[in-house]
DNA sequence: TTCGCTTTTGCGGTTTTATGCATATATTGT
DNA sequence: ACAATATATGCATAAAACCGCAAAAGCGAA
């Protein structure tokens, strides 16, 4: 078999099942390891697949988002470097959805081993792509706006988790009113998140600040630190230090 | 022999077994190793094939893969408008993931109203784009390499759901061996998702029948229908007639 | 035929590529 | 933490590709 063939035969296999094991490979084609793995090597070098420990996965499967229309990136970007910082391995982690929850993810140190538990369907792919730390998609019936699992199983599920922190997208925040959200589900989800962590983080761009929706998620007094784009030393935050929260 | 004879001999043997060996040739045709490689060279460079390390392919064996790729979403097309005229209003359905599944997703009838369960994240979030189904994402670990929630508690999910259909993708399917996958994990949801529906669908595309992986997840028995983009009279599908198994 | 000319071919030596093996290192699951 | 696997790295070897050159073959014209 040449090379060319090989590599062609991998592809192809990998078209088909989705993944392959370097094991069943070098069986099938009649060469050693050594030379399965050079092969994926190459075609991993090629962005023609993704090699992991024992084979690879087809690349079609980690399609990550469009990043190109995510409004304000660069901001959702400092962001989510500001929150990563703040992980620490062996957390248990709740994660809220929204493209902030996404760079978030993006953003996390490879190194970082920790649990993160979340409704969000997007927040979910994006943690996966991360190699070492652990997923957990909370189930439920899902919210077609805002592609969270919604509902008493996901309330109940999150109750029965004791989590170091929880990370909130920001729908609109502020002083008076507080967190606040327009959808009575995912309202009842955030609640639910705050309830059953110690810490409460707040992310999200300067522009959610200083504005109110509908339904109230949590007071001023139930979050600990706000993560925006802005200098902690930004006059626009002032008055949420004078809440007791800390800013990054 | 003569150059041209040489040149003509090369690409009847190409088009015969989509490869040549510089040696074979060499051999066959009693010229040296050199005159080989320059007469591939020469063919090369007018674009009638594919000049490899200790050979060469044929053209359309390489160029295919691009082709492949459309050909699969077409086909996998197919596949999903069968699947998709088979669900109908008031359906409680149960789905693993899979590219299959993205494109049945995609199928179905805008008007139609049910529900549907799955462990596939991508699933879910292309089910959540139909504008009137409900989608129920089963929650637990999530499995980075098929991004799909697997362990106890979606089994236990699974096992309280009296599901009217369940439709798998295939990743193996065997007329000895039955439904089988690589990962213990996922088979371990895919039996539960069968032994909750009345009824069991399998779609995938033929290249993956009469093919085998470590792990069954069920017997051809457990089968009800199997979807691929064939004829239903093609001769390939009829050893999985003989099991009393629909075929659409 | 024989002479010049071009094209083709084979050969020796060198370089590159492909592959497997041994050993050290890393990763994974239990 | 440990045993089982998988990976990385360096090395050895064989095969294939490359290069330059000279011999051979083909070919048209005198």
């Amino acid at each position: 078999m040449l090379k060319e063939e090989r590599l062609e035969y991998i592809l192809h296999e990998l078209n088909l099942h989705n993944k392959v094991l370097s094991a069943d490979l070098s069986n099938k084609m009649g060469v050693s390891d050594d030379t399965v793995r050079r092969d994926l090597q190459e075609l991993s070098i090629d962005n023609r697949l993704i090699k992991v420990h024992g084979g690879a996965l087809s690349k079609s499967f980690h399609t990550a988002f469009d990043r190109e229309m995510v409004y304000e990136i660069e901001n959702k970007n400092i962001i989510a470097k500001k929150a990563a910082a703040l992980i620490q391995s062996g957390m248990y982690i709740l994660t809220s959805g929204g493209t902030s929850m996404i760079e978030f993810a993006k953003a996390l140190d490879p190194n970082l081993n920790a649990s993160f538990f979340t409704c969000s369907l997007n927040a979910a792919i994006e943690f996966s792509h991360h190699p070492s730390i652990e997923v957990v998609m909370i189930g439920d019936k899902v919210s077609k706006d805002s592609m969270l699992t919604t509902g008493a199983n996901a309330v109940q599920a999150i109750e029965s988790i004791q989590a170091d922190l929880c990370i909130l997208g920001i729908n609109s925040l502020d002083t008076q009113f507080g967190l606040s959200e327009n959808d009575w589900e995912v309202v009842q989800i955030k609640k639910a998140m705050i309830k059953a962590s110690k810490k409460v983080i707040c992310i999200g761009i300067s522009e959610k600040l200083n504005s109110q929706q509908k339904i109230k998620v949590a007071d001023l007094k139930d979050i600990d630190i706000l993560i925006t784009e802005l200098d902690p030393n930004d006059p626009l935050l002032d008055p949420y230090k004078k809440h007791e929260i800390l800013i990054y």
